[in-house]
DNA sequence: GGCCTTACGCAACCACTGGTTGCGCTTCGA
DNA sequence: TCGAAGCGCAACCAGTGGTTGCGTAAGGCC
């Protein structure tokens, strides 16, 4: 029997987004439209470093992509995969809820059986 | 500016489902209604040890309950805590989703203007 | 009852990763 | 020209996902 929707999850893109830092990041980067490693550390709780490692991680995974520009580096977020995850998310929270559905109409039809 | 509805994640609910192995679990423990961590582990590439592992972190998250049944404790889902945390799921993508949408609309009325 | 098997839990250990600090190099601007 | 800003690299630390090894309690079978 197949387990469902979780083999077409790709989970390198998954725990990308999985991480609650990263998350932040496309957020930040998705409501300013672009930043670097020190404007994004400057409204986060963590190094520059750190989110250096992080763009790394998502430029890696394609989720955001940075060009050299003097002596910055900018970060933008790539929507087509940005989309991806979205709907590798919505995927995987619809298959659950589908089966928690049909859990509950059983249990229901359980219930109904028996006070009949 | 608020960032959106990421304040509203639980981290910890997140980074609990975000877990390949875990979410693996999650379905299998679905699929079947409930098992152990030695059934749970045939099923798997990994060993007891570490779905016992994973198990716990689960039931610390509450999104999975345990009972002691003779020599074995038998765990099932909490559907509750499951729709808690599909809701998140749902929570993140729309609101991504509906950036990149504003975004899109915004780039296709620039694309409007200038073409007219 | 005695004994082998099964299932669990605990501890030690390893690799990876998210985070830090420190340092050196390039680029900008006064 | 020279200080400040920004980036990248390296070392280090804590937490975690994974393993192996071992001890112990519960079941089943003679």
């Amino acid at each position: 029997m197949s387990t469902g929707v979780l083999e077409q999850v790709d989970d390198e893109l998954w725990s990308a987004i999985g991480d609650p830092t990263r998350r932040r990041m496309l957020d930040l980067l998705l409501v300013e439209g672009d930043g670097t490693a020190t404007t994004l550390s400057q409204q986060m709780p963590v190094t520059r470093q750190a989110v250096a490692k992080h763009l790394g991680v998502l430029d890696r995974v394609g989720l955001v992509r940075g060009t050299p520009a003097g002596r910055e580096k900018r970060y933008r977020v790539d929507d087509a995969q940005l989309a991806r995850a979205v709907a590798q998310l919505s995927s995987v929270g619809s298959a659950w809820d589908a089966r928690l559905r049909r859990i509950k109409r059983i249990a229901e039809t359980i219930q109904r059986t028996r006070t009949d």
